[in-house]
Order: C-alpha cells, then structure tokens, then sequence
DNA sequence: AGCACGCCGACT
DNA sequence: GTCGGCGTGCTC
C-alpha cells in the first residue's frame, strides 16, 4: 500500500502529496483524512493521508512511522471542502485543511493535548473466606456495580488501593471524561409573537436558499434562530450556528442549553485547547445536533446538516484575516448545496453586499420590523462637539453630564461606548508636535496607563514613555487621544460615587473574564458600562435607559471605504441597547461631525435610507458591491526589492486584465511592519475569468524568490 | 520550515 | 589547522 500525504509544513514549495509505503501491520490503520507520522528530510512530521494507491511514479520511497489517530479527523466533506477553500483563497492546502481543525488536531508534532481521564476500579477477585476491614468495604461499594471510581472509594487509603491492585483483586480502568459538561434543558421555547411566526413559515427547511434575516434591535432573531432550528432536530438533522466572537458567544450558548440541553456543543476562543479538542470530538462522533461557534465553527464536522445560521452577519470577524483569508459566509453556502439546506444570516444592519443580495434575488428577504415588547427605538440626541468643545467640555456635553446623572438618582444603568476603532490614546510632544512610533512597524504607539509605558499593537514592542520629547528635546510630552482609562478617570471625577465597570480589551483578555463582568452588571452591580465595540454587541441588559457614544466619529476617519458603514452599524447597535425592557430608553450620540450621512440615519434608525446612500456612493467609486476587489500584498525586507517588484506586479495585471482597474502600488497601511516593507495592489474586477489563472502564476513565480513575500485577499477588510 | 553541506574569514 | 557564519539545495 502507498499513501499520499500532505505534510505539516506551509510552504508552497511542499504544498503537495508525497508518496509513502505503508507496512502491512499498519494498514489496516490507514483511511483516507487520518494523520500519519513520516521521516522527511532528516526529520519527522506529522501529515493527513490524502490518497491511497497500488503504485508510486517515484522509487525508493520512505515508510510510514505510525498512525497518530483512530477516527478519520478530515472527513470526505472536510477533504473536498480543503479543496475548494485553496481554489478560492489561494493559501496553501495544508493552511486550508488546518484552519479546520482544533490546534489539538491539526498535523503538528508538537502541540500535544490530552485526553482526560477518570480513575475507576473493577473487582476481580475475592477468595479468601475471611474478610477483613477494607475487602469488606469493597464488598459493599462493589455491591450494585462493577465499576467504582476513583473518589467513591476514598476510604481506603492509597497505599491499601496499590497493594490491592497489586495482589491482582482490584483493576484500574481509566475511562474518558469530556472536559465541558452541559446541563439537562430547562426551559421551553418561548411563544413566538405574529411577526416571528410568520419569519419562520418563510424558510424552506429543504431547499438550500440563503436568506437574510433583517430585523431591528430587540425583534427576536435569537428566538426565530431556536424555533428553526428546533424544526430541524424533528427532522432528525443538525445544525450550525455561528456567532461573531468571543464576546457573544456564552450568551447565546447559555441560551441555547436552556432550551437544547446537552445536545450542543460549543466551539469558540474562549475556550481551552483541551476544550475544544473534547468538543470537536463529540461532535466528530455524532453525540450532538447543535454546534455553536465562532468562524471556524463552520467546519464542524457535523453530518446531516438541516440548516446553517449566521447571527450578526455584518461583523466582520466572519472573514479571516490571515491566510487561509476564508469568508464563513461563503462556505456556508458551500456546506448548504452540498446539504441541500437553507442558510440564515441575521443582521440588524446587514452588510451592504448581503442587502444588495437580496434586491437581486439572490438572497430571499426575511424582516423583522417591529421589537418584540411593541417598543419603539429609542429616541437619539446628536451633540454638536465642536459646540461643547467652546464652552470647555472636552469628554462629556452637558446633556450627557445632565442625563448620566438623572440616570444614577433613579438607579438605572448607563452604557457608555468608546469608539476607538482606528484611534487610541497616544502621545505626542506639545511643542514640536511629535509622535513617538514603533521603531520596527512605523505605527503610533499606544500609552498604556496604568503600566507607563508606550506599545505598538501590531508587533507588542514596549518602551517607557520618555520625559523629553526625543526631536526636540523639550519636556512637552503629554498624552493625548481619549483610552477608556483616560474616561474612567473623568467619570469619577465628575460622579464619584458612581459605580464604573470598564470594559475593553485589557480588561476582558483573562478566560472568563467578559462573561463574569457582564454578569455583575446585570445584577446590577455597576452603575455605569464604559468600553469600545465590545459593549456595542447583542448585550440584553433590562435595566439599561441611557445609552451615550462618547465619540462617534473616531471610526469615520480611518482609511478605509467601508469606514461610514462600520461606523452606522456600530452606532445603530449600540443605540439598540437601551430600553429594551418595559422601560423606555435614551441614546446621546456626541460627535463633531453632526451632519454625516452614517450619524444622521443611525439617529432616524433608518437602515434603508443608509443603505440606498451609500450604495449610490459605492456605485460612483466603483466600490464593493458593485465591484469585487482584491488587494495583493508585496512584502520584503528590502526597501527598493519590495517597490521594484511591486511595480513589476502591477504591469503584469495590467497586460493581462485589461477589464479591471488596477490601483497601486501603493504603501500598506503599516508601510513598514517588523522591519517588512509592504506594499499593495488592489484590483476591482467584475468577472474573475483570468485574475486567478494570473495570480497564480505570480505565486509560482515567487514561491522560490527569498526577497519577496506575496499576500493575495479576495474581498479584504483591510489594506 | 529546517537540516546538511560547502565555502569563506577569524582565531585558540 | 578548525570553529562557526550563512548562502544554497532539498525534502517521497
């Protein structure tokens, strides 16, 4: 028997099946998606078995070390799918099929993780006529079952157990125990209102359609999600349901096993390798319906999928940011036809592509118009900044000052939302107007408070913040920018016996830690949420009435097409946070720009008004969704190699692809990153008849050259 | 990726 | 002489 294997090593170079014997003793080990042991080149890798066959075009092969798995880990769909997502990522193959996978199951030497176990011990044998004190204590534990563990028998001391197991009476067995345990269901599915109902008669459960579910903040999609999903189980199939990230996920999976029990599992960062690795296996194994979970979580290895649903469609954590740069929603889609079963994506401010899907037929429409306590939105306060700033107000209007107050005499909860998207507190000389960098990424430092020092967030390069500015020699340093630490100290300044919980990265990046402090302000133990967009999302608070945007307009300044959309949607969710429950709710939005098109339609929830603008506006600079765009990164560590190259790049698209327009090259964003100077392409196209063919002849082109490092994005997020 | 091999300069 | 720096080639 010969295998072809795909070995562990990303390099395009190796990107390929290598021929191995296989032994007869381990043949019968072998299937088709299971990892395998090899010697490669001095050494010893691990790779998934990809082909079996009688015969290899090349001699002197090498054998197969050992079988690392007993269950297959890439199933025939997942093997296929790896294909597909290569094709249309253009990443390497084994990057693809990694990206699966749990870090536990992915082909890598090292990253071990282990199985747990659970101590427990069989009786063998009991012959002697006379029992004494301890042979009659296993006698009664042993009385109703064979098998006892471990903690059942704490009565007899260690030493007694080894001599017991030595003597042959007692046998250890170890059995295997899954790291997370669900609880039994308690709680039924809610009544749906008229509106929910009639959402739910709308999807097929047998026809692969993909649908958009567009419903206002607080109309019950979570509900709607569970009803067609429990439709689906009657089916005896199962389900995928995605969620953006950390932040929401244990809501929803909290919400889910009220209702589903242990018929779940879970798949999302917050958990622990471990975690994930058991998780994954239940599911492998066919012991649940249900997978929850972040992006990746759409390769769950579920069989027999009745439906796929994607909540907050919009976010863009559904697209990778490194390679293999996938888009979950895509192969959603993918999955879909291959189940023939519908896909969900829920969104009260649906990306504009998906939106535009719809007026096209392409998607079918689902709306949720009204909220689900017969509420209206909340009314929205815009607050001219450049006003306050006049009369000396620098972080809180007066009505906000006014309104956080009223809100506290009253014991009601205010959210307050940072938006520091693109922008965070850095530091700059007053005098000569410099801002310190990163030495190696060329990217503002942020200044980090509470430890006085300066760190690039894209390399982790740390130094103190310097007395002196280092151009001018003044002693003019001073922070500047608006940290949610910076705020925190304001708020106390001005309510001091307010109680605050901030939330942002540096405070929720402990296991654990979101979900406890959400669960604190709940109870109400808190007078006042502070954070960034991570307070912004899904979050169903009752006793929330104000909602304030310290400054909305941070994010419509970063470079970026899609900036006035991000911008709209963070600040319609955040707005959709308020009065959610019997009480009525208020939402103050300060900005300096009052009369932006994203502020004032978030202001008038008017999604549609936002949409047909913006889309007029896409359309005009040949933007997504009108056009498709690819950006084509040109990285190297020579300065003159990277922009040589890029220029050389930029010629050859534009012999080949006379249909498109080729902008570039142009510096990164981060020009200069970790000493890597980069470059970019980007090219908008309609039809992508020759732009793969072409790109991947670039790829092969490079893939030998040292100097220079390509990066190819379909529809990116960022430059 | 990372190991072997080979070619060159520096030094106990 | 020989140790070690790194450029190049190769991996079933």
């Amino acid at each position: 028997m010969i295998v072809g294997v795909l070995i562990e090593l990303t390099n395009k170079k190796l990107d390929r099946v290598f021929d191995y014997k296989v032994s007869d003793d381990l043949s019968q080990q072998i299937k088709l998606g299971i990892r395998v042991e090899v010697p490669f080149n001095h050494r010893v890798l691990e790779g998934f078995v990809l082909t079996i066959k009688k015969a290899s075009d090349v001699d002197n092969l090498k054998e197969i070390i050992k079988v690392v798995d007993e269950d297959i880990v890439l199933n025939e769909e997942l093997l296929e799918l790896g294909k597909i997502l290569q094709k249309k990522t253009l990443a390497t193959l084994i990057s693809c099929y990694q990206a699966m996978l749990p870090k536990a199951l992915k082909a890598k030497k090292k990253a071990i993780v282990n199985k747990k176990f659970d101590v427990y011990y069989r009786l063998n044998s009991l012959v002697e006529s006379n029992y004494n004190k301890t042979q009659q204590l296993l006698i009664n534990e042993f009385k109703n079952q064979e098998l006892v563990s471990k903690e059942k028998l704490q009565k007899i001391s260690a030493s007694s157990l080894k001599t017991l197991i030595k003597k042959n009476i007692l046998i250890e067995e170890l059995k295997e125990h899954y790291r997370l345990t669900y609880d039994e269901k308690s709680s039924n599915i809610k009544e749906l209102t008229k509106q929910q109902l009639e959402v739910v008669s709308q999807v097929d459960l047998n026809h692969c359609d993909t649908y958009l579910l567009y419903g206002v903040t607080g109309s019950g999609k979570t509900e709607v999600y569970i009803k067609l999903i429990d439709k689906v189980l009657q089916e005896n199939k199962t389900a995928i349901m995605l969620v953006p990230e950390i932040s929401l996920t244990p809501q929803m999976v909290n919400r889910f096993q009220e209702v589903f029990g242990s018929e779940i599992a879970a798949l999302h960062s917050a958990l622990s390798d471990g975690e994930k690795y058991d998780e994954w296996r239940r599911i492998n194994r066919g012991e649940v319906k249900i997978v929850i979970g972040a992006r990746s979580a759409i390769f769950a290895p579920l069989t027999n999928i009745g439906i796929i649903i994607i909540d907050e469609e919009h976010s863009d954590s559904y697209k990778q940011d490194h390679n293999p740069r996938y888009d979950a929603k895509e192969i959603a889609i993918i999955r879909s036809k291959r189940a023939n079963c519908p896909v969900i994506m829920g969104s009260a401010t649906p990306s504009l592509e998906s939106f535009a899907r719809c007026s096209k037929n392409v998607y079918k429409l689902l709306t949720l118009k009204e909220r689900i306590n017969g509420k209206k939105l909340p009314e929205v306060e815009l607050i001219d900044m450049n006003q306050e700033v006049k009369k000396g107000n620098s972080y809180f209007s007066e009505n906000l000052t006014t309104a956080i107050d009223q809100n506290l005499k009253k014991g009601e909860q205010t959210i307050l939302l940072l938006n520091r998207r693109g922008y965070a507190s850095f530091v700059t000389c007053k005098n000569c107007g410099y801002t310190i960098k990163c030495p190696q990424c060329d990217i503002t430092l942020t200044y980090h408070k509470s430890s006085n020092v300066l760190r690039c967030h894209y390399c982790g390069y740390a130094t103190n913040l310097p007395k002196v500015c280092p151009e001018c020699k003044e002693e003019a340093i001073s922070s500047l920018g608006t940290g949610t630490e910076r705020i925190e100290e304001e708020l106390k300044n001005k309510f001091s016996h307010a109680r605050v919980l901030r939330m942002d990265y540096d405070t929720t990046s402990k296991k654990g830690m979101h979900a406890k402090m959400i669960q604190s302000f709940k109870n109400n133990e808190y007078d006042i949420l502070l954070g960034t967009q991570i307070v912004a999302k899904g979050l169903d608070f009752e006793n929330v009435t104000l909602v304030g945007v310290i400054n909305a307009d941070t994010s419509l300044n970063i470079p970026d097409f899609r900036s006035s959309e991000t911008t709209f949607s963070l600040l319609s969710q955040v707005a959709g946070r308020s009065g959610r429950s019997s009480k009525s709710g208020r939402v103050i939005i300060q900005t300096f720009n009052p009369n932006h098109y994203a502020i004032l339609f978030a202001k008038n929830h008017d999604y549609e008004g936002f949409y047909k603008k913006e889309m007029a506006i896409r359309y005009q600079l040949k933007y997504s969704p009108y056009y498709y765009l690819c950006y084509i990164k040109i990285s190297s560590k020579d300065y003159n190699e990277a922009s040589k190259e890029a220029n050389k790049i930029k010629r050859c698209l534009e012999k080949n692809l006379s249909e498109d327009i080729i902008l570039g090259p142009s510096p990164a964003t981060i020009f200069k990153l970790n000493n890597i100077y980069r470059y970019g392409i980007i090219i908008k196209y309609k039809k992508d008849k020759n732009l793969y063919d072409i790109l991947n002849k670039l790829i092969k082109h490079y893939q030998s050259n040292n100097y220079i490092t390509l990066d190819i994005d379909f529809n990116p997020n960022h430059f």
